[in-house]
Formats: C-alpha cells, structure tokens, sequence
DNA sequence: GTCCGATGCGTAGCCCGCTACGTACTTGTC
DNA sequence: GACAAGTACGTAGCGGGCTACGCATCGGAC
C-alpha cells in the first residue's frame, strides 16, 4: 500500500517562521507526487543553462534550434509540417523557432514548386556557420550528458524510451482517471 | 568511442519530400544528443495532460499550485521566501503562481507583523475546498505514477535524485564545458 | 468544372521558467 | 541615530509549450 498524501505534520504557530525547507528534501519526501516537479525542474534547468553557456560561447543561437539545424543539415530542406512530426512538438511551436531563425538570418523559406501552401526551409550559408560553431559545443554536451549518465548506473535512455512508449499506449490522463475511479 | 554526431546520411534533392520521419524514432536515433529534448517533451506532456485533466474536473486550479497547495496545508502560512527555498525554483515563479491564487481566492495575504517587507500566505476557505477536492486526484496520480514507474522496472525516484544530486555537484555547464576542453 | 473536407501555416492567447532590475524595509556598524 | 549592505517582493522582458481559430490551397467525389 503506498503512502498518501502527507498531511499536516505538526501544525506551526503561524507567525512562527517554519525551519529551514530545502528544495531536494520537501520535493524528495513527497515521492511519486513530487516527480513530475522535479523533472521539470530538472529539465528546465537543464535548458537554462545551456542557454547561458551558448551565450557565454557566443554562439548566437537558442539551445532548442539544436534538432532543427540537425534536421535541416541532414535534409537539406524541410516543410514546417515535416519538422513537426520529426519533432513530436505542436506546430506553433516549430513556427515559433523557425519564424525567428528567419529572422536571424540562419534559415531561408523557398516556396514550394509543388504546394502554394507550404514552404520549403533550407539552411543559410549564415546557418551552417553557426551549425559548425555549435557542433562542437553539442558533441561536449553529448559527453558529458553520457558520463552524467553513466555515472547513475541506469539506463536512463532506455528508461526515457520506456516512458515514452507506455505514456503513448496509455496516456497520463487516462492512467489517472482509471486510477480514480478504482480508489471509489 | 561515443557515436558522433550524425551526418547527412544523403542529402535529398530539395523537391522531394522526405519520408516519414517519426520523433519517437528520430530522436532516440540521436542517443545523448536528443535526451534533453526529449525529457522536456515528456514533461510539458505530462503537465499540459494534468491541465487538461483539472479543467475536465473542473478543479479549478493549476497543476502547478499542487505543491504550493500542500505546504501551505502542512505550515498554515508561508512567505513567499519560504516556499520559494521548499520549491527549487526563482522566486518571480512563485511570486507568480501565488498572485494568481490570491487574485482567484485560495489564499490569502497577511501582514508579518515582524517583517513589514514579507507578507504570510495563508489558504483561505476556499482554497482549503479546492484542496480537499483536488486531492484525490493526485491521489489517483501518484497511484498511476508509482504503476507507470513500476513498468520499468527502475528506480526512477531514485534515479531523478542522484540525477540532481550530480548535477548539484558538477553543474551541466560546467561538465559541458570541461569535456568541451578535454576535446580540444 | 465545382464543391467540400483535409491540409499547411500563421496568429492569438494562456501558463511556465528564468534573469535583471527596482523599491521598500531590516539589519549591522560606526 | 545614520548609512551601507542585505533581504523580501514585485515587475519587465525573453524564450518555451500548448490549444483554438483563421485563411488559403489541395485534392478527391460528383
């Protein structure tokens, strides 16, 4: 039987000051129900920093574009719609990230010969240049995101893939509706 | 020796079409170099699928008051300092989770009377309601959490904290970085 | 050829996180 | 008591994600 929710545990005098909470203790004692918290804590710390170090580097460009230089460098150009789909992400926010690569100057929009509708987005010449500045940058990132991996002694891509796939025949949503009705 | 980072494998003519590329596999295809991506893409899925489930239960509240919610249960009445420090996260994060519950009811300021800069918050009857209404889904969320874990046989809870243990220790830029010399 | 549903892209609007900065109020020190 | 340094909170501004909606174009059915 899993533990529930903690309930208060000692009341406080309210104008007392409570003691010291830190981050890792509180979000770690509350388990499953902290999890989500502090991946995303993780994961958006994961992506401010390394929007400070391309800055620090001066790369001039947002660490999120990573997978669309990829994408359009292996490609050579790519729809906006085909971007999504690689991607997982909704639309609006690949336009989001294209939208302002055009407008760095990083990425060109040829129209379609085949499709009024759509566009077709290559890399600059501007483009490749920061493509080759960063390279090296993600190819220490790949590595030390390894070793931070390794050090943990789990498979953690092989965790993330499961995750994925049981989360894609069974979303989180239905999981927790099903987990409601079964408490009734 | 890590794989390196792909090349075009063939660069297509620019008019054609490329063929189905699907994330799932497109990015785990990149190994390391799509994790960051791909852990942010479970997370803001897991917390705009928790959204979509309030508004459906009409709870009322936002996912992330969950935690904000059960401190001020378990301490009667915080700063914002102080659930800023329970949380882990910048304080204009907080200062904008908690305008919005007094904007809406649920709680409530009250002046220090030893810090005339500090103001407690405090869960007002309301915001007591929405929490005894909320809590058994989080109830049913843990639940379908501690499942979802459980099919992958790790140790998540484990894993995410010596994840944030190492990186508390040796910070992503820095091991970026570090491995970005040791390259050279 | 015509019409209507499907598709591609863009915008609007909402919430999230962060850093940088401003403004009170406290506190420590001379 | 006065002043500097520090602290608490709030705002501004930037980037990210999503859903809902609008508009033009495509494509298949008739």
């Amino acid at each position: 039987m899993p533990q529930s929710i903690p309930t208060p545990p000692r009341p406080l005098r309210d104008d007392v000051a409570i003691g010291a909470l830190h981050a890792r203790d509180y979000l770690g004692s509350l388990g499953a129900l902290g999890l989500t918290a502090r991946l995303k804590r993780l994961t958006d710390g994961l992506l401010h920093e390394a929007r400070a170090l391309y800055d620090e580097l001066g790369l001039g460009i947002e660490p999120n574009w990573h997978l669309v230089f990829l994408l359009l460098e292996a490609h050579g150009a790519l729809t906006v719609t085909e971007i999504t789909t690689a991607l997982g992400v909704a639309h609006p926010s690949v336009v989001a990230m294209t939208t302002r690569m055009i407008e760095r100057g990083l990425v060109k929009p040829h129209p379609n010969p085949t499709d009024a509708r759509s566009k077709r987005l290559r890399l600059t010449p501007k483009g490749r240049a920061r493509l080759a500045a960063a390279k090296p940058v993600w190819e220490a990132s790949r590595a030390a995101l390894e070793t931070l991996m390794g050090e943990t002694g789990v498979d953690v891509l092989g965790l993330v893939a499961s995750l994925e796939r049981a989360l894609e025949a069974r979303s989180y949503r239905t999981r927790t509706l099903d987990a409601r009705v079964e408490e009734t």
